[in-house]
DNA sequence: CTATTTTCTTATCTTTTGTTAACGTTTTAG
DNA sequence: CTAAAACGTTAACAAAAGATAAGAAAATAG
């Protein structure tokens, strides 16, 4: 895929948040860079400061933490999805989690510093806050959803839950990710799916 | 307390968000209004669209959803923090969630649709659009140390932390809402706690 | 293609949690 | 002030989850 298609896909994309006119999107595009992320390479280490924002053209991440030496997923994102370590990028400060492609991946990305120029140039200014706004109100819904569903639900609900809306998620990743995604062992999932498999039968 | 006391705690409030100037306040304020809420009586309802978003200066509100008839905390607020049934808010959809305070409350509020006047207002749209993008950065943060929680740590790890950092949520709430703030029933949690003075000891 | 690694399931045992109920204490409402 | 409701702990039992290990199947790398 080329530079000028994958722009393309991203400009798509963002009118569900906001609409540039032509001069608006030649300042706003100049920030941005292309990169491949190569399969199990980082966009974000724990312990690092991660100072840019992406968008997946194409591929797939996993975040995950590491405790106790053991790696535990907490979350995914697939094409037309942004990644970041958000807290980290937000708050300048060190992140604690890896962000690392499951596949090798196109990304557009910019900067924190990119963004701090564009909020500080009178031409973009306004529609950078309103699109940062979007974006940040979109992923609180979805975080907000997440935890809903940790107080409120059973392990066994939750995995059900994503059986009805989490296609893509069931498809494309490994199970033992899913579980630690659901917040409970592989184990435990292999248990749940024969439970549910032994109800339906 | 009187109202212009009120204001200016709220006021002094928003400073770490944004500052306004004499002008915008002056607009902005226009589009506030005070609001007692007593003890147990509902800012939201579950089934009903959520049209606004209060400041709390003073009080405390509790979040729950009905599960199979039981009744299961999801969060607080206190002094100083924001409280509405945010996607129901910024989705303009039915809510799933009760907002409900804890002891009689005031609140300085403002509706979606003074928010929206705001946001068309050239006077105010640009700081407008600017406060609401780090509102929902804070919040989005929230949230997402709070998933990050689940996925990654036990019960009893969550309230040894809630220990350590959530002095006012030990102090003022009752342990059956913290239990389901933790993810976990009344009962479990109470021998959660003798274990630790347990193993203290 | 083959060796290695990853993935998933299953079994066993331990630990934790959920459920229900009982009890005493505290708080609340009238 | 008093009756009722709410709260926290504990006990007993059932259900579920965690830990560990083993084995088969699938995917991956060289």
């Amino acid at each position: 895929m080329d530079s000028s298609t994958a722009l393309n896909i991203f400009r798509e994309h963002l009118k569900r948040y906001i609409d540039f006119n032509e001069a608006e999107w030649i300042l706003f595009s100049q920030h941005l860079s292309f990169a491949k992320l190569k399969k199990k390479h980082y966009f974000a280490e724990s312990g690092k400061v991660c100072n840019k924002v992406g968008f997946i053209v194409k591929g797939s991440v996993r975040y995950f933490q590491i405790k106790d030496g053991e790696d535990i997923t907490g979350y995914f994102s697939f094409e037309n999805e942004f990644l970041s370590s958000y807290k980290s990028y937000l708050t300048g400060l060190p992140g604690h989690v890896y962000v690392q492609a499951l596949e090798d991946s196109l990304l557009i990305t910019f900067t924190r510093n990119d963004m701090d120029e564009m909020l500080n140039d009178p031409m973009l200014a306004y529609k950078m806050e309103r699109f940062g706004r979007l974006i940040a109100e979109h992923y609180l819904i979805c975080n907000e959803d997440r935890v809903t569903a940790f107080v409120t639900q059973t392990p066994e609900e939750r995995y059900l839950e994503l059986l009805n809306t989490g296609r893509e998620i069931l498809q494309r990743m490994p199970q033992h990710y899913i579980a630690n995604y659901l917040g409970i062992t592989p184990v435990s999932l292999s248990r749940i799916r024969k439970r549910i498999l032994e109800t339906v039968r």
